[in-house]
DNA sequence: ATGTACAAGATTTTT
DNA sequence: TCTTGTACAT
């Protein structure tokens, strides 16, 4: 195979059988820039493989002469097996992987370039809001109007725009003198500490690729081929830096769909994508359409949907397969009936032999899963909730990290200053100020600070025993990190330092899972040999766990849920002022709204065969009750494709636009409650279309009057067994009944 | 240095 | 409602 091989040969390869044309010609049209708009469930990441595949297979670059770009680690990961799967090799160290992992590369590789040693620390969020309160308490923001929260989304903003702390215009907000000396000092303060934020990895490049040009052109040589994945939600900085490297070959191949982009509020510009031809001039753009994953009724629903959109690109999408059932939307009482019916819906499907693992519930925000778990832990369907805390994000897991940063470099002031006094050893407030106040006198670390201080007396004698004993401790750690195994070191400073007992001699309900987790730290890094390099792994790479068992119902947010898939979608929450979000208004207006409306498009086009639409009359917003208003996606879904559940003649038949909006309060119980009738509705499915797996039996371990602990409510004492269900006084949660497999013996 | 009492604020989130 | 942070007392 050569790079004359003709086309039509090419195109006999084995790894396009089964492409549609359109597919096809994205694959090979390989030179020149390409612009793939694919619509949801089009395939669009399979296409972005193969061509990476095909790329290879014709021997039109080689491994090092590719970089493939994603967002997340998981997408590059499954990227990188299904190229290997195709190529039958593995890939090595190729360039696939995201923009930060990539950005971080070429960082360490001309750190010098821009200021830092190529053994950068890169920050958590954590650190960076420390990092702005000591910036803006020096530069006098008005933390009224500006809370460090503020300041550092504004920072990220202007990150994200790829502006640095000189080159931030009035128009981008930097006319608040203030505002930008804050920005100024923290960047100063992150070359001090040797480190970079994840907005740096590509801001620095971009800095590299201006100020060194000859480093720029050496990279854009060598990247032969550029590929991207979810092109509409690029921002500026990530805009630039692949831009620039594009140059060279002008070989970008970018897959989006502008409807599917849904990140604005942290910087995604959907500008990127709509102005790409403008871009790259003589760019091929190619449209996917052909949807292989949604049945007719919910694909109509979504499109019917997203065309209240203005400013698309457009596609329309297309199914060949069967029209399916309509989207089913339904008004519940409130926000416990919204929750019951969706997890009867669960069970019914359950016994039609639907798997747990084939449904998901997609809220709009985080604090809607709760009142879901609550539900399914009591009627014992098992679920996982997605991108809640992940792991490396744990308190414990942090700390346990900080002290590994302290034991790699002695100068990370912030990992120094977050396990200071973790366990307590009586180095508050009054020892870190001497310590901060030793450290800046000296232009120094606060290790070195902690150093000087020792041979002082400056220090009580309480906190300088317990200090010089830590600084004891970490030398020794720092003698051990070259012969003793990352993990192996990790163990004995955990121990050592009395954290581990820290959580030991803890009483609350989660600390024993904490000693777990820290267990499984230990474990996890028996994959490194270095703890530098693991130390970028937990930085960047962050996998979720999630390989655990599947066979359990999802609940994610709808920004966490874009790019899977699911038999079965439950979308609740669809009311005024939770979906579209009062926030996203508010701040953006007609955008915020538009963006909101992509995001109700990304739910439903999540759905293969069933979508469920639901809302509440009523809804607990702090405490409050709130009474709430059908949201106007549900007006705005064609009503040819959707089934309203509930009473007929409530809802007329399907039209769900007789619902009057916004009317405020809801005195007619019936209405907004079919509550009676709920359980007469049985779901209409297709059995034969579905694997049967029967629910299984079990028998009860337990017994009342054992006391016992749940991961969630703690621990209480069983007052009755009920099959497999138990009703349990819990100590702090009061008496609930759980399923016996969320207990373990206390 | 640590504990208590009360006020304020409470999206979406990857790296 | 519930969590988090700050002021004040111990």
């Amino acid at each position: 195979m050569t790079d004359s091989l003709p086309i039509s040969a090419q195109a006999s390869a084995p790894y396009l059988a089964g492409l549609n044309d359109s597919q096809r010609d994205a694959v090979l049209a390989t030179e020149g820039p390409v612009l793939v708009l694919a619509g949801a469930g089009t395939g669009k990441t399979r296409v972005l493989t193969t061509r990476l595949a095909h790329i290879l297979a014709a021997r039109r670059a080689t491994p090092g002469q590719l970089l493939a770009v994603t967002f997340t680690n998981k997408a590059a990961r499954e990227m990188r097996e299904r190229v290997e799967a195709i190529i039958g090799r593995p890939t090595g160290s190729w360039w696939i992987g995201t923009f930060h992992a990539l950005g971080a590369r070429i960082l360490r590789r001309h750190a010098e370039k821009v200021g830092l040693k190529s053994n950068f620390t890169i920050l958590d969020a954590d650190d960076q809001l420390r990092l702005v309160k000591q910036m803006t308490e020096g530069a006098g923001v008005d933390t009224k109007r500006f809370p460090d929260r503020a300041v550092l989304a504004l920072i990220q903003r202007w990150k994200d725009r790829g502006l640095t702390p000189d080159r931030v215009t009035a128009a981008e907000g930097g006319d608040d003198r203030r505002l930008l000396a804050a920005y100024t000092r923290y960047q100063d303060r992150l070359r001090e500490l040797n480190a970079a934020d994840f907005g740096d990895l590509l801001l620095h490049c971009l800095t590299l690729f201006r100020e060194a040009p000859e480093v720029l052109a050496d990279y854009q040589r060598g990247f032969k081929y550029m590929l991207v994945d979810e092109y509409q939600d690029t921002n500026v900085a990530q805009y630039l830096w692949l831009r620039a490297l594009a140059m060279g070959h002008n070989n970008l191949c970018c897959v989006g769909d502008d409807d599917q982009s849904i990140y604005s509020w942290r910087g995604a510009e959907i500008a990127n994508i709509l102005r790409f031809e403008k871009d790259f001039p003589g760019a091929k753009v190619i449209r996917l359409e052909q949807n292989y994953r949604s049945t007719g009724n919910i694909l109509a629903a979504a499109s019917g949907l997203i065309a209240n959109n203005g400013g698309r690109l457009g596609k329309t999408l297309w199914s060949a397969g069967e029209a399916g059932d309509k989207v089913q939307v339904r008004g519940t009482w409130d926000g416990e009936d919204e929750a019951r019916c969706v997890c009867e819906e669960i069970e019914a499907l359950q016994n039609r032999g639907v798997s747990a693992g084939r449904m998901a519930i997609l809220v709009r925000a985080g604090f809607q899963t709760r009142e879901f778990e609550e539900r399914l832990i009591t009627v014992g369907v098992p679920y996982k909730v997605i991108g809640g805390l992940r792991f490396y994000e744990r308190q414990e897991i942090r700390d346990a990290i900080a002290y590994l940063r302290v034991v790699a470099q002695p100068d990370d002031d912030l990992a120094f200053e977050r396990i200071v006094n973790v366990p307590k050893r009586g180095l508050g407030t009054a020892a870190l100020r001497t310590l901060h106040e030793a450290a800046r006198a000296g232009r120094m670390s606060l290790t070195q600070a902690a150093e000087r201080l020792l041979r002082t007396d400056e220090l009580k004698p309480k906190p300088r025993g317990e200090l010089a004993k830590l600084l004891e401790d970490f030398t020794r750690w720092r003698a051990m990190a070259g012969a003793e195994r990352p993990a192996d070191l990790t163990a004995i400073v955990l121990d050592e330092s009395g954290y581990v007992e820290m959580w030991k001699q803890e009483k609350s309900p989660d600390a024993q899972g904490r000693v777990e987790n820290l267990r499984e730290l230990v474990a996890s890094l028996a994959d490194f040999d270095a703890l530098g390099g693991f130390l970028e792994h937990v930085a960047l790479v962050m996998e979720n766990d999630d390989a655990e068992e599947s066979e359990k119902v999802s609940i994610m947010t709808l920004h966490g849920a874009k790019g899977l898939e699911f038999d079965v979608v439950f979308l609740p929450g669809w009311e005024e002022r939770l979906f579209p979000h009062q926030r996203a208004l508010e701040e953006s207006g007609a955008a915020g709204l538009e963006e909101e409306r992509r995001l109700a498009y990304v739910g439903l086009t999540r759905a293969r065969r069933k979508a469920y639409v639901s809302f509440a009359g009523s809804r607990r917003v702090y405490g409050r009750w709130e009474p709430a208003v059908p949201s106007r996606f549900i007006d705005e879904l064609p009503p040819a494709h959707v089934e309203v559940a509930g009473t007929p003649g409530v809802y007329g038949g399907g039209a769900v636009r007789e619902i009057e909006r916004p009317t405020g309060l809801f005195s007619d119980d019936d209405a907004f409650a079919p509550r009676q009738r709920r359980r007469q509705r049985a779901p209409v499915i297709d059995a034969d279309s579905w694997q049967v797996t029967p629910p299984p039996k079990k028998e009860s371990r337990f017994a009342a009057g054992q006391r016992i602990f749940h991961q969630k409510f703690g621990y209480g004492r069983i007052l009755a067994v009920d099959g497999d269900k138990l009703e349990i006084a819990f100590d702090k949660a009061g008496t609930k009944k759980v399923m016996e497999s969320f207990v373990e013996a206390a």
